[in-house]
DNA sequence: AATGAATGAGTATTCATTCAT
DNA sequence: TATGAATGAATACTCATTCAT
């Protein structure tokens, strides 16, 4: 490829709606590559869009990543409220949570992935440790919809860590153990 | 640049051991900086040795992160494995466990961080993922003195879990916590 | 090193056609230093350019060569179908191709050392295949004006014989020699 | 492979004659992969030889080359001599001639492909312009057994040039068009 | 408002050669 | 006599960011 005459025919100056393109193809390359992979370059290859187009819509690459990765959360955190929403229980809510962790993330791993890739990245980097942090409020929160604050608390650093070790482990828990694990940490409920 | 402006001449001509003095100051460098810093530059640097004796030692640099963390592995599962052969019944080894996650681990922030950005880079490199998959036939070794293979498996799991959440949550578990969640998850033992 | 301390400051910023300078002055340290020589750093060097502007505008080093080589042969290749194109009848298309022989090339080194490095370097390098084929059938083609194919094909066979002697031997031909053996070579022609 | 320890097991202090398979393996190396790849490491790997065992037995690359080609030649200037030697007249050596440029080189690819890296490294390189100059020579004194030493050097000019047609043409000439080339250029001979 | 060009620092890796043992 | 270790320069290539148009 040469660099520069590689797009050939993209008389594409008017596009509304790059920007958003642009946060959604970030989060492609996450999933698919990982965070360490999601430069401006491969980005702007993978939106056909050039270079100059990802630093005029984004000051930092960090920026692009926060924008990233909050969309991400914003979805997740969405639909994790609306299931503890539907729920009608305690016992309902913890059987919602088992299905979100069986279902949502490990049926699609793309949801899998991008998690893992975002607490990962928040390790190492101040700016993403923000959008963590209003993740797991907002989790906290939804879970306190059906359980006392520090059953809350144990209940989502569980689900982080079978997250996590879904995600990283070599020998992964499967559906029927996550399953298991969840009812005897969370012990009877009404 | 002359590379090293500070070291001014550097006339070392004859330092044996330094192969292995590589893999001690790669370690150093992941745990200050994370895998994916630990590039043959920063490693070079820390350990004050020109660029090509890290490429004369290792022929890859996955050779040389493998060789790192191979080692950390060794140490680590070695000391986890005299704490189970110590253990003289199912309820001291739960005990020992507990002790493992909550001293050895979260005691020292470099175990903890070395042990994550194992797992980390093994997702997406697979010459770790040997070490890694090592890692856990050891471990589950240690386990089975005292448990059947199943719940062997069950607690590994867990444990893993609570190490990555340890590491990477914004909000992790106390000692106090932990313990009651493997309690909790091994139900009664004698 | 900071790349050139004979150039100090270098504000330079804009500087339309600089691609094509580049595939000029690879061309130049080719004819000067041989294919093997030709590095990104020489030819960044040779242009007085950052060695970051060559990966800006050539994918890879072999995509500057090709292009480099490519200008090389449509020049050569457009020069020889004119002569070809000018000769009234074979004999005059046979006298022509003696000057082409001795006057291009052999007058001038540097048309007969780019064509040497470019069969040579093609040789190792699939990319640089398709510029020889190309510049091989042009050819063909251009003797074809007055030449039925076979005749084309040995008379092209033997040009390509005499300019890579005429090269690379220590006792090369002098045009003299040249003129018979092409003359021997065709036989009588009208 | 861990480039130190690479070598595993190789307890062979004592290798008389290692000098001499050294310069073979160069040889094969440069037929394998062009004399551009013939580092010190590429032949020490293929000659299953510790690294500094190449620059022991041989002050600098060059000389190494040298040697190596040198025995090409002394191997190649000898068969060739014979065919001489063993021919009865001048048409029997032009059928021998045709022999040697059909079976010896275009039968074997590994002597054809040697012949021109040599001729092209020498073009660069005045230590090995030597070792051409010799073949030269001794291939002229051979032909002159049966030819004027006019008429021989011509057609030695016509052998080099069909031999690096043959290696660097992407349209080469097959065995027939070869020995038509020669016999028309020979004219009748006795 | 948008982008092609530019660039200096950085990436892993290869290399010929020197030297201490 | 032989070799493992060492090293500084070089290799191609990637990158985040700046800037002129």
């Amino acid at each position: 490829m040469t660099a520069a005459p590689a797009a050939a025919r993209r008389p594409r100056r008017h596009d509304p709606g790059r920007r958003d393109r642009l946060v959604d193809t970030a989060l492609d390359v996450i999933a698919r590559d990982g965070v360490a992979a999601a430069s401006h370059r491969a980005i702007a290859r993978a939106a056909d869009v050039p270079l100059g187009s990802l630093t005029y819509h984004f000051a930092s690459l960090t920026d692009l990543l926060s924008a990233a990765f909050t969309r991400h959360v914003d979805t997740a955190a969405s639909r994790f409220d609306e299931r503890m929403r539907a729920a009608g229980s305690p016992a309902a809510a913890l059987e919602a949570l088992v299905e979100h962790l069986t279902g949502d993330l490990l049926g699609s791993s793309r949801d899998l992935v991008l998690t893992v890739e975002l607490y990962v990245a928040a390790a190492r980097n101040p700016a993403l440790r923000a959008v963590t942090q209003d993740w797991m409020s907002r989790s906290r929160r939804s879970l306190e919809r059906h359980l006392d604050p520090v059953t809350a608390r144990e209940i989502d650093a569980l689900v982080e860590g079978l997250v996590l070790h879904s995600a990283l482990s070599t020998d992964p828990m499967d559906a029927d153990g996550i399953r298991n694990a969840l009812h005897r940490l969370a012990g009877p409920v009404r």
